[in-house]
Order: C-alpha cells, then sequence, then structure tokens
DNA sequence: GATGAATGAGCATTCATTCAT
DNA sequence: CATGAATGAATGCTCATTCAT
C-alpha cells in the first residue's frame, strides 16, 4: 500500500504540469497562482516542474499554446469550405465553436490572457496573432466574400465581425466569471443559436432593410 | 504664516489616490500592482494609503465602486424615458455608453473584474449585482416590453440582450488588450453606430426572416 | 524593558549592514553566507538589508570598497615623501601597512577576493585594479629608482617588489586561515620587522653579492 | 561478445572524477561548483558521484588530499640531502617547486583552502598539517641547520622561512586570481631565480651585512 | 554498476503592513 | 495627519541527494 517515494513518467509529465497549471492559472491569475499549488495538482514536487519548464513565465506560455493554438486552425480550416451560403458558414461556424468551447478551456485562457496583457505583452501578442487576428480575418475576408455577392449588407466588415463574435465572447467570459459567483446559468449552444438567427435576420419585424 | 503653496485638501485624499489605483490596477491588475506605485502616483506615502483604506483589498473594493457604479445609474435613468420606439431606445443607450466609456476607464475595471474574478469572489458579485446584472435585466425588460407590443422578434429577451451587448463588450476589451500592443486600431463609436443597425435590421439582404 | 519593534537609525544603518557583512563574508564565503545571518549581526531584518543594497552581490562590492580602497591612497601617500634613502622608505612602508593590517580586516578581504575572483571576475578586477596593481606600481616603481641612483642591486623591479611584499602577504594569509585552526600563532610585526633586514641585507653571511 | 569501444574501467572513475572535481571546484569555490558540473566533466552522471564519494564535501576532501599531499613528500625527500651548503640547497628547494607548481594546479588548490577554510576547518587543519606545517617546518629546520653552522644571519627561523616561501605563494596566488582577469604576465620561475640570489644576499649594495 | 528523473530543504528576494518619528 | 524606515511572511528558484529502472 505504501506509495513509491518516486513515480517515473517522464513522456507524460510535461503534459499534466500544463494542464494542472491551466486549471491554477485560470482561477488565480499568473501572479497568484502559486507553484506549490500547481505541483500538488501534477502530482509532483516543485522541483520537477523545473525539470520541464525553464520558469514560471515559460511555463504560462506553454499553458497558452498547448491549449489553443491547436485548435485554431481546425475552425479555420472547417470554413474554408467554399460553396456554401454565407448563412450557412456562419451557423457551421457556431456550431464548430460551441463544440470546441465545451472541449478546450478556452474561456479560462481567455480571461488568463486579458488578464495579463499588461503584464506580459508578448503573450497578448502570440494571442493576437494566432488566434484573434486569424479568427476575426477570416471572418472579415468571409463577410466581405458575401458583401461582393449581394448577400450581405453594406458596412464595415471587420465591425461586422464584431457584431457576429462579441456575444460569444461576452457569453463565455459571463460563464468563466460570473455564473460561479451565483450569476443565472447561461446556455452557450443555445445563446449561439439564437444569436446567428438573430442578427443574420434583425431583431426587428417588419420593417424593410 | 506657515502657508504652503500647494496643500492638498484632506477630502481630496481618497478621490486622488482611488485615481492612481485605477491607473495601476488597471496596468498591472491586482496582484501585481504594487502599493509603492500606487502611492507615488498619488504623490503621498505609503504609510498615507492606510489612514484611508484598511489594506489592499479594501482599496480595491473601492476602485471598482467608485469608478463604476455611479455610472450605472446614469445610464439606467436614461432608459425609462418610455415612450420611445425600441429603436430609438436603443440607440439612445448606445450613444450613451460610448460617451461614458470615453469619460471612465470602464474597460479597465473590466479587465480588472474579469482578472480578479477567481480571487474575489465577492468582488465579482459585487460587479454582478451592480453592474451587470442591472444592465443586462433593464435591457432584457425593455426587449421583453418591445416584444409584448410586437416590435421585436420572439426569442429569449436574455439572450437578445447578450446580441445586443456583446459586441461592445468585445470592442471595449479588444482595445484595452490588444490595440496597445499592435493590433488594428478600432473606433467604438462606429463600432456602435453599425453594430445598432445591424442586430436591429439583420446582416442578410431580402429574405424573408 | 522591552525593545522596541522598529529602530530606526538610518544614517548608520548602511555602514553597520557593511560591518556585519565584511564578518560574514569573511568567515563563510560569498556563497555560503547567508543574509539571515548578516541581518541577524547586523541587527535588522533581512528586509532592511533591501533597503541599502540591491541584492548580494552589491552589498559584497560595497563591503570590499569600503574596507580597503580608503585605505589605499593613505599607504600610498605616506611613501611619497621624497628624500628618504631606498632603505627607510621600505622600513616605512612596512611599519605602515602593519598598522593598517591591526586596524582593518585586510586579510579577511584578502581572502575573499581570492575566493571569489573566479565568480566575480570584476571584483578581482576591481581590487587589482585599485589596491594591488598600485601597490605594486608604486613599490615597482620606488625600487627603479633607487636602481637609477645605485642604492638596489640590478634585476626585475617587479620581482623585487614580490620579493618584498610576498611574506606579508603570506602571514596575512597564515593568520587567517591557519592560526585560527591551531597553527601556531604568527606575530606579524616581527614579521615584518625581520623580513625588512633580511631581505635589504641579505640572508647569507660574507659573501660578495 | 559485448565488447563496448571505449569501456572506462571501474577502477579509473574516482581519479577521473577528482580531476573533473578539482577543475570545477578551482574555477568556482566549493559552494558554487554544481555536481551537475563535475558529472559532465568527468563524463557520468550525476548519480555515479555517489557511489564514490559519500557526499559533495568527501568529494573536496579527496581532491585535495590527491592534488597535493603525495607531492609533499617528494619535495620534502629531495631536501633532506645533507651535504649541500643552505644556498645551494634552497636553490634546489626552489627549482623543484617551479617544476611541481608547473605539473599540478596547486595554486587551484591553495585557493580553495582558503577560499573554504571558514566552512570547513577540518580541511584547513589537513592542508595545515600535512603540508604547510611539513613545508615550513622543513625549511624552518634547514635555516637552524644552517644557522648553527654560521652560514645563515640570526633571526627567527620561521619568520626567515616566510621571507623565502612568501613570495613565491604570492606569485601563486597573483597567477590564479590576478593573470586571468588582465594583470600584468608573472613568470614563475623567473621570479624563483631571481628571489632565491636576492634574498640570500640582500638587495642593497656595498653595506656590510 | 550506472543512470537521470524526482525530490524537498534551503535561500535570495519581494512587498503588504506597521509604527516611531 | 503624514511619513518612510523597518518588518517578516510568503514565494520563486536552486541544487545536493535519493532511488526506481
Amino acid at each position: 500500500m505504501k506509495q513509491p517515494k518516486f513515480q517515473r513518467r517522464a513522456e507524460d509529465r510535461p503534459r499534466e504540469i500544463c494542464a494542472a497549471a491551466l486549471e491554477v492559472f485560470a482561477e488565480k491569475g499568473f501572479a497568484s497562482a502559486k507553484l506549490d499549488e500547481i505541483a500538488k495538482r501534477a502530482g509532483v514536487s516543485k522541483g520537477t516542474l523545473y525539470l520541464y519548464f525553464a520558469d514560471k513565465e515559460q511555463l504560462f506560455r506553454a499553458v497558452i499554446r498547448d491549449a489553443v493554438v491547436p485548435n485554431v486552425e481546425r475552425l479555420r480550416a472547417a470554413l474554408i469550405q467554399a460553396g456554401l451560403p454565407f448563412g450557412d458558414l456562419v451557423r457551421l461556424f457556431f456550431s464548430n465553436f460551441v463544440e470546441v468551447t465545451a472541449r478546450v478551456p478556452i474561456g479560462a485562457v481567455a480571461k488568463m490572457v486579458i488578464s495579463e496583457s499588461g503584464n506580459f505583452p508578448e503573450l497578448a501578442k502570440v494571442w493576437h496573432d494566432e488566434v484573434v487576428s486569424k479568427a476575426i480575418g477570416t471572418m472579415t475576408a468571409l463577410i466581405e466574400m458575401a458583401q461582393a455577392k449581394g448577400e450581405v449588407r453594406a458596412g464595415d466588415a471587420r465591425l461586422h465581425t464584431f457584431s457576429l463574435l462579441g456575444p460569444m465572447l461576452m457569453g463565455i467570459l459571463y460563464r468563466q466569471t460570473l455564473e460561479p459567483i451565483g450569476g443565472e446559468p447561461l446556455d452557450l449552444g443555445e445563446l449561439a443559436k439564437q444569436h446567428v438567427e438573430t442578427v443574420l435576420d434583425g431583431l426587428l419585424i417588419g420593417q424593410p432593410a
């Protein structure tokens, strides 16, 4: 029954540590996250962290990178399916988005990046270049194409992108920060479904566009 | 005979300290904000902070309260002007919102609350109860009234509120976190103007709702 | 009888801390010296050290500088008293040297510099430039002048300087390292007196040079 | 069938480790020397060190012992060649000394002992008993014999020993600590040659001894 | 024997908080 | 009221030592 003092599992360690670190960073923020706690949750000693990551900041970076970047390309690729009318394209994007959101703690990561953008501008830059810029850019391009085809109303395509994506970001952050402290629960899937149709068709009734 | 040239009146001290603290908290986040720096920016000594605030956390709370709560009621009152059709109501809300945003660093405060929601749940609760809940509640009520009058399409009124407000939150956070590190500039006023009309009328053209 | 928790004595603090640090560094060497112990001996808290010195290394530098450099110029000046024949010049130097040695822990400092020359080359450089180079240079110049006047035998003046000073360095280091652990006591004054006459006149008797 | 090309024989390991350790200890001092680096330079793993030495301190002791003690007896024996006049005896000693110095890093070891005498008094004791005491004792005895024969001037024989050996110690330490950081190069052989004749005959000219 | 991943006590450094002035 | 020197608990990081393989 005695637990061996040492446990050797070199291959999984980085992943386990990243997972634990993601939890703690998301809960506490970068500065308030204690390496002691990350180590404890990862089931290793504090010293072990330093076998795999040079310091706290590098661990933070690794967490951001591992949790998000791999998913970005997948989302993007799903949209480069030409031939779909704009409405269906958007509906596809949102269903993918909800699915990814349920699987990876994208809300926690977004929260971390927002929190630490002042202290780690380079990190915010990575997030911007790898995630936000691509997401906004892709959607903006799709909108512009649809405008060219006469499918979408005039206006700045990038601002239209904010109209499309903003509510989802708001939803994610709401779930991350306010639901835990007693805010009325929010169903992201429902939000996505209703918002898509709303923004596509408009809130008002019976008025010519 | 003693008459120091620039004697600050004691009554202004708390305000000055709060203003300095808001700056530093917004730049660094709660944990990374140093009382040394807040004191320096406020032009007082570190010890003086403790004459007005029990500890760092109380100072943080005061900052949040002072910076936002007074503005919430004002915004709310502006909307309880019955008689306006829903579209005009929303347009009024957005113009007010943009104006407030330009005056108070609401983006910084939002960022702080998001950041520290894990460490200070009570604080997130204050923010939720005093700000978010009221904002969402007010808008939701307005929508429900408009739905009853047949002005607004069916659907969960609270989710419609996310459709309306989400892009503005996204815009605020974008300016707060990504513009400073090289993100393409965003004009919040333009965003507000275009988004209102879009979400009211719908993105798509010539399709029956 | 209760000691006040805080003691304010800003003007003396740096000196007191340096004195305590000199003791500890001399006993333990740089790496093994604990800031805890330095603080305790200085009668302050660990944090106080950082009010006056940026870090351990800067404290080390300050110790070296304060303990030695001021004394170097004094020694040097004492020798620029022209008119004395070489023998008297050397005797003057040695009596001054012994006096300084008794007052400042030059042995401890020498030991520290020798010890840490590998880890802090810049420090060894300061020691070299400010102390050793000047000492050797001054003595070498005096010897060359005496050689020109026919007072001193031929030969490399710098090597003659080693013949003159080496035994005193050996004596200092002996007292620093071996006396404390049971080595037979050594009287530096006696060493100086006998060595001067010996090196001036020669060890051997009745042999023509 | 297995016959690894470069299998090191186990018997050589301790020697190889000691050699690597001597290098690192000499460069960094005891406390700053990392077992990681010693292991790397010895071409073994960190764990292997513990197969041969109980801990860092024992390794340090072994290094000191192996590097110096064997050479002491050799030097000593070379001097117990009776029949030589004192001057020749001293010349023999110095030539031997220079030769040993060139072969073993006696300067590094001396530096280490000086550095760590405070932390390892027992080690300084070994060094004292095995090296310094014997060296000083032997030379002092030779001087006393020469004094009895009327070859050497009166005076404390032990202090005369400092006059003889001090410059060589100074030279060794100079090369160890100051040459590497830009001090003017020093030729130990030249120093030995000139110093012997100087101290034997005296610096001054034309004065009756 | 040999390895190197894992450990955890130890230490330099930071900073919110206190209090003598 | 105001100050800022002083405090000391907290924490990131190091590295000698251990042990499963």
